[in-house]
DNA sequence: CGGTATCCGTGCGGATACTG
DNA sequence: CAGTATCCGCACGGATACCG
Protein backbone atom coordinates (compact mmCIF):
# COMPACT_ATOMS: atom_id res chain seq x y z
CA UNK A 1 0.00 0.00 0.00
CA UNK A 2 1.17 3.88 0.02
CA UNK A 3 2.11 5.61 2.48
CA UNK A 4 -0.64 7.83 3.15
CA UNK A 5 -3.10 10.49 1.59
CA UNK A 6 -1.20 13.47 1.86
CA UNK A 7 2.63 12.59 1.65
CA UNK A 8 4.21 15.66 0.26
CA UNK A 9 7.54 14.80 0.81
CA UNK A 10 7.95 11.82 3.48
CA UNK A 11 8.18 8.33 2.05
CA UNK A 12 8.70 6.31 -1.33
CA UNK A 13 12.57 5.68 -0.74
CA UNK A 14 13.46 2.44 0.31
CA UNK A 15 15.29 3.46 3.44
CA UNK A 16 12.01 4.70 4.91
CA UNK A 17 10.14 1.76 4.64
CA UNK A 18 9.49 0.60 8.37
CA UNK A 19 8.80 4.40 8.29
CA UNK A 20 5.40 3.45 6.56
CA UNK A 21 4.72 0.65 9.01
CA UNK A 22 5.98 2.46 12.15
CA UNK A 23 2.95 5.30 10.82
CA UNK A 24 0.42 2.60 10.00
CA UNK A 25 1.03 0.87 13.83
CA UNK A 26 0.68 4.13 15.56
CA UNK A 27 -2.44 4.60 13.72
CA UNK A 28 -3.96 1.56 14.34
CA UNK A 29 -2.95 2.15 17.55
CA UNK A 30 -5.21 5.48 18.04
CA UNK A 31 -7.51 4.37 16.12
CA UNK A 32 -8.97 2.24 18.81
CA UNK A 33 -12.22 2.65 20.39
CA UNK A 34 -10.82 2.98 24.34
CA UNK A 35 -7.82 5.12 23.05
CA UNK A 36 -9.97 7.87 21.74
CA UNK A 37 -12.41 7.70 24.71
CA UNK A 38 -9.64 8.12 27.10
CA UNK A 39 -7.41 10.76 25.50
CA UNK A 40 -10.67 12.55 25.63
CA UNK A 41 -11.82 12.16 28.86
CA UNK A 42 -8.22 13.15 30.14
CA UNK A 43 -8.40 16.06 27.53
CA UNK A 44 -11.89 17.22 28.92
CA UNK A 45 -11.38 16.94 32.61
CA UNK A 46 -7.32 17.04 32.56
CA UNK A 47 -5.78 14.80 35.38
CA UNK A 48 -7.62 11.70 37.29
CA UNK A 49 -6.98 9.15 38.79
CA UNK A 50 -8.24 5.70 37.58
CA UNK A 51 -11.21 5.19 39.49
CA UNK A 52 -12.80 8.69 38.06
CA UNK A 53 -11.07 8.03 34.42
CA UNK A 54 -13.23 4.60 34.53
CA UNK A 55 -16.76 5.97 35.23
CA UNK A 56 -15.76 9.07 32.99
CA UNK A 57 -14.94 6.50 29.83
CA UNK A 58 -18.47 4.66 30.24
CA UNK A 59 -18.46 1.13 29.66
CA UNK A 60 -14.99 0.25 29.70
CA UNK A 61 -13.40 -2.25 31.78
CA UNK A 62 -10.63 -2.05 33.99
CA UNK A 63 -8.84 -4.39 32.26
CA UNK A 64 -9.12 -2.34 29.51
CA UNK A 65 -8.70 1.04 30.93
CA UNK A 66 -5.41 -0.36 32.37
CA UNK A 67 -3.96 -1.47 28.98
CA UNK A 68 -5.37 1.46 27.18
CA UNK A 69 -3.33 3.62 29.48
CA UNK A 70 -0.27 1.80 29.41
CA UNK A 71 0.17 1.85 26.19
CA UNK A 72 -0.53 5.74 26.28
CA UNK A 73 2.09 6.25 28.99
CA UNK A 74 4.26 3.84 26.54
CA UNK A 75 3.54 6.07 23.87
CA UNK A 76 4.27 9.12 25.79
CA UNK A 77 0.79 10.51 25.57
CA UNK A 78 -0.27 10.27 29.17
CA UNK A 79 1.99 10.53 32.24
CA UNK A 80 1.20 8.26 34.97
CA UNK A 81 2.19 9.02 39.03
CA UNK A 82 1.72 7.03 41.41
CA UNK A 83 0.98 8.52 44.59
CA UNK A 84 3.04 6.95 47.67
CA UNK A 85 0.57 6.65 50.01
CA UNK A 86 -1.84 3.90 50.64
CA UNK A 87 -4.58 3.24 49.67
CA UNK A 88 -2.85 3.55 46.13
CA UNK A 89 -3.88 7.08 44.57
CA UNK A 90 -2.88 7.02 40.24
CA UNK A 91 -3.14 10.12 38.21
CA UNK A 92 -3.06 10.42 34.93
CA UNK A 93 -2.71 13.16 32.52
CA UNK A 94 -1.94 14.17 29.02
CA UNK A 95 1.64 15.35 27.83
CA UNK A 96 1.79 18.02 25.52
CA UNK A 97 1.88 15.61 22.85
CA UNK A 98 -1.25 13.97 24.38
CA UNK A 99 -2.37 17.10 24.07
CA UNK A 100 -1.57 18.10 20.87
CA UNK A 101 -3.05 14.34 19.27
CA UNK A 102 -6.30 15.97 20.90
CA UNK A 103 -6.52 18.45 18.69
CA UNK A 104 -6.61 16.10 16.05
CA UNK A 105 -9.12 13.91 17.62
CA UNK A 106 -11.18 16.87 18.25
CA UNK A 107 -10.92 17.41 14.93
CA UNK A 108 -12.83 14.37 13.97
CA UNK A 109 -15.67 15.11 16.47
CA UNK A 110 -16.34 17.99 14.87
CA UNK A 111 -16.57 16.85 12.20
CA UNK A 112 -18.90 13.70 13.57
CA UNK A 113 -20.86 16.46 15.19
CA UNK A 114 -21.21 18.25 11.98
CA UNK A 115 -22.12 15.62 9.56
CA UNK A 116 -24.08 13.32 12.10
CA UNK A 117 -27.42 14.30 10.69
CA UNK A 118 -26.01 14.00 7.35
CA UNK A 119 -25.03 9.88 8.15
CA UNK A 120 -27.77 9.70 9.88
CA UNK A 121 -30.46 10.10 6.67
CA UNK A 122 -27.62 8.57 4.35
CA UNK A 123 -28.03 5.16 6.24
CA UNK A 124 -31.60 5.74 6.87
CA UNK A 125 -32.36 5.78 3.18
CA UNK A 126 -29.55 3.00 2.49
CA UNK A 127 -31.18 0.67 4.50
CA UNK A 128 -34.43 0.41 2.37
CA UNK A 129 -34.38 2.62 -0.43
CA UNK A 130 -31.84 0.47 -1.51
CA UNK A 131 -33.64 -1.67 -4.14
CA UNK A 132 -34.41 1.45 -6.24
CA UNK A 133 -31.01 3.00 -6.09
CA UNK A 134 -29.57 3.09 -9.77
CA UNK A 135 -31.56 1.48 -11.85
CA UNK A 136 -35.08 3.48 -11.38
CA UNK A 137 -35.53 6.83 -9.72
CA UNK A 138 -38.28 7.29 -8.65
CA UNK A 139 -38.63 10.67 -10.14
CA UNK B 1 -19.44 9.72 30.08
CA UNK B 2 -19.80 13.04 28.83
CA UNK B 3 -19.91 13.84 25.14
CA UNK B 4 -16.60 14.62 23.81
CA UNK B 5 -13.96 17.30 24.38
CA UNK B 6 -15.01 20.18 22.79
CA UNK B 7 -18.37 20.32 22.98
CA UNK B 8 -19.46 24.04 22.56
CA UNK B 9 -22.93 24.35 22.83
CA UNK B 10 -24.40 20.35 21.40
CA UNK B 11 -25.06 18.26 24.38
CA UNK B 12 -26.54 18.22 28.19
CA UNK B 13 -29.75 18.62 27.19
CA UNK B 14 -31.52 15.43 27.33
CA UNK B 15 -33.46 15.33 24.57
CA UNK B 16 -30.27 15.07 22.94
CA UNK B 17 -29.22 11.96 24.74
CA UNK B 18 -29.30 10.04 21.02
CA UNK B 19 -26.91 11.95 19.78
CA UNK B 20 -24.16 11.39 21.86
CA UNK B 21 -24.56 7.83 21.24
CA UNK B 22 -25.12 8.29 17.65
CA UNK B 23 -21.80 10.75 17.82
CA UNK B 24 -19.98 7.54 19.10
CA UNK B 25 -21.19 4.99 17.20
CA UNK B 26 -20.40 6.90 14.44
CA UNK B 27 -16.85 7.65 15.72
CA UNK B 28 -16.18 4.17 16.77
CA UNK B 29 -17.14 3.28 12.57
CA UNK B 30 -14.42 5.39 11.64
CA UNK B 31 -12.03 4.63 14.59
CA UNK B 32 -11.38 1.47 12.57
CA UNK B 33 -8.24 0.02 10.88
CA UNK B 34 -9.43 -0.98 7.48
CA UNK B 35 -11.77 2.31 7.53
CA UNK B 36 -9.39 4.64 7.50
CA UNK B 37 -6.85 2.84 4.99
CA UNK B 38 -9.62 2.68 2.46
CA UNK B 39 -10.43 5.32 2.67
CA UNK B 40 -7.24 6.85 2.57
CA UNK B 41 -6.55 5.06 -0.45
CA UNK B 42 -9.13 6.56 -2.02
CA UNK B 43 -8.41 9.92 -1.36
CA UNK B 44 -5.04 9.18 -3.04
CA UNK B 45 -5.96 7.44 -6.11
CA UNK B 46 -9.41 8.70 -6.76
CA UNK B 47 -12.13 6.71 -8.17
CA UNK B 48 -11.15 2.72 -8.18
CA UNK B 49 -12.14 -0.48 -8.78
CA UNK B 50 -12.95 -3.57 -6.25
CA UNK B 51 -9.62 -5.30 -7.38
CA UNK B 52 -7.28 -2.18 -7.71
CA UNK B 53 -8.49 -1.19 -3.77
CA UNK B 54 -8.24 -4.61 -2.55
CA UNK B 55 -4.53 -4.29 -3.54
CA UNK B 56 -3.77 -0.73 -2.84
CA UNK B 57 -4.60 -1.92 0.83
CA UNK B 58 -1.51 -3.75 1.76
CA UNK B 59 -3.41 -6.97 4.17
CA UNK B 60 -7.17 -6.53 3.80
CA UNK B 61 -9.35 -9.57 2.65
CA UNK B 62 -11.88 -9.33 0.35
CA UNK B 63 -14.47 -10.19 3.04
CA UNK B 64 -12.76 -6.77 5.15
CA UNK B 65 -12.65 -4.75 2.04
CA UNK B 66 -16.11 -5.52 1.13
CA UNK B 67 -17.83 -4.80 4.62
CA UNK B 68 -15.88 -1.94 4.71
CA UNK B 69 -16.98 -0.31 1.68
CA UNK B 70 -20.43 -0.96 2.09
CA UNK B 71 -20.45 0.63 5.84
CA UNK B 72 -18.97 3.20 4.19
CA UNK B 73 -21.94 3.40 0.83
CA UNK B 74 -24.08 3.19 3.88
CA UNK B 75 -22.82 6.32 5.69
CA UNK B 76 -22.87 8.42 2.16
CA UNK B 77 -18.92 8.46 2.53
CA UNK B 78 -18.00 6.94 -0.78
CA UNK B 79 -20.14 5.90 -3.83
CA UNK B 80 -20.45 2.23 -5.40
CA UNK B 81 -21.25 2.28 -9.04
CA UNK B 82 -21.55 -1.29 -10.95
CA UNK B 83 -20.68 -1.34 -14.24
CA UNK B 84 -23.48 -3.15 -16.31
CA UNK B 85 -20.66 -5.74 -17.78
CA UNK B 86 -19.60 -8.72 -17.68
CA UNK B 87 -17.38 -9.74 -15.79
CA UNK B 88 -18.58 -7.37 -13.85
CA UNK B 89 -16.70 -3.98 -12.80
CA UNK B 90 -17.46 -2.22 -9.87
CA UNK B 91 -16.08 1.70 -8.79
CA UNK B 92 -16.13 2.92 -5.71
CA UNK B 93 -15.09 7.02 -4.82
CA UNK B 94 -15.51 9.28 -1.84
CA UNK B 95 -18.59 11.96 -1.90
CA UNK B 96 -17.96 15.09 -1.01
CA UNK B 97 -18.69 13.78 2.36
CA UNK B 98 -16.19 11.61 2.75
CA UNK B 99 -13.57 13.60 1.00
CA UNK B 100 -14.19 16.02 4.39
CA UNK B 101 -13.52 13.54 6.37
CA UNK B 102 -10.44 12.24 4.31
CA UNK B 103 -9.20 15.83 5.59
CA UNK B 104 -9.31 14.94 9.10
CA UNK B 105 -7.92 11.93 8.76
CA UNK B 106 -4.95 13.18 6.60
CA UNK B 107 -4.14 15.45 9.55
CA UNK B 108 -3.78 12.68 11.86
CA UNK B 109 -1.46 10.87 9.22
CA UNK B 110 0.26 14.24 9.63
CA UNK B 111 0.21 14.22 12.69
CA UNK B 112 1.85 11.22 13.37
CA UNK B 113 4.36 11.75 10.30
CA UNK B 114 5.75 14.74 12.27
CA UNK B 115 5.58 12.94 15.92
CA UNK B 116 6.60 9.44 14.75
CA UNK B 117 10.01 9.43 16.08
CA UNK B 118 9.40 11.27 19.37
CA UNK B 119 6.83 8.27 20.21
CA UNK B 120 8.96 5.41 19.12
CA UNK B 121 12.10 7.30 21.26
CA UNK B 122 9.06 6.91 24.16
CA UNK B 123 8.51 3.64 23.81
CA UNK B 124 12.02 2.59 23.64
CA UNK B 125 12.63 4.28 27.11
CA UNK B 126 9.36 3.10 28.65
CA UNK B 127 10.23 -0.53 27.68
CA UNK B 128 13.46 -0.70 29.61
CA UNK B 129 14.43 2.51 31.46
CA UNK B 130 10.61 1.96 33.05
CA UNK B 131 12.34 0.52 36.50
CA UNK B 132 14.35 3.74 37.69
CA UNK B 133 11.51 5.53 36.44
CA UNK B 134 10.35 8.09 39.23
CA UNK B 135 12.50 6.74 42.34
CA UNK B 136 15.80 7.40 40.98
CA UNK B 137 16.52 9.79 37.59
CA UNK B 138 19.85 7.76 36.55
CA UNK B 139 21.44 11.69 35.91
C1' DC C 1 -14.51 -10.08 -11.33
C1' DG C 2 -17.09 -8.89 -7.44
C1' DG C 3 -19.66 -10.76 -3.94
C1' DT C 4 -21.94 -13.95 -0.56
C1' DA C 5 -21.94 -17.96 2.39
C1' DT C 6 -19.61 -21.07 5.37
C1' DC C 7 -16.34 -22.81 8.32
C1' DC C 8 -13.25 -22.07 11.89
C1' DG C 9 -9.21 -20.30 14.56
C1' DT C 10 -7.73 -16.78 17.74
C1' DG C 11 -7.36 -12.91 20.24
C1' DC C 12 -10.04 -9.18 22.12
C1' DG C 13 -12.16 -8.09 25.92
C1' DG C 14 -15.59 -8.90 29.95
C1' DA C 15 -16.13 -11.08 34.66
C1' DT C 16 -14.14 -12.76 38.62
C1' DA C 17 -10.76 -13.51 42.13
C1' DC C 18 -6.82 -12.14 44.41
C1' DT C 19 -2.62 -8.89 45.91
C1' DG C 20 -0.11 -4.78 47.69
C1' DC D 1 -7.91 1.82 45.25
C1' DA D 2 -5.12 0.29 41.49
C1' DG D 3 -3.57 -3.46 39.33
C1' DT D 4 -2.50 -8.35 37.88
C1' DA D 5 -3.87 -12.99 36.79
C1' DT D 6 -7.10 -16.29 35.15
C1' DC D 7 -10.77 -18.08 32.89
C1' DC D 8 -13.62 -18.07 28.99
C1' DG D 9 -17.12 -16.54 25.52
C1' DC D 10 -17.75 -14.63 21.43
C1' DA D 11 -17.32 -11.95 17.58
C1' DC D 12 -13.81 -10.37 14.42
C1' DG D 13 -11.68 -11.64 10.67
C1' DG D 14 -9.01 -15.03 7.51
C1' DA D 15 -9.48 -19.03 4.20
C1' DT D 16 -12.14 -21.53 1.21
C1' DA D 17 -15.86 -22.63 -1.81
C1' DC D 18 -19.27 -21.29 -4.72
C1' DC D 19 -22.62 -17.94 -7.52
C1' DG D 20 -24.01 -14.19 -11.09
Amino acid sequence: MDTNCCDGASAHDNPQKRTDDLARNIIEQIADKWTILVIDALGTHGEMRFSRLRDMVEGVSQKMLTKTLRQLERDGLVTRYVHPVIPPRVDYQLTPLGRSLLDKICGIWDWVEVHMSEMEKARHEFDHGEKAARSSASA
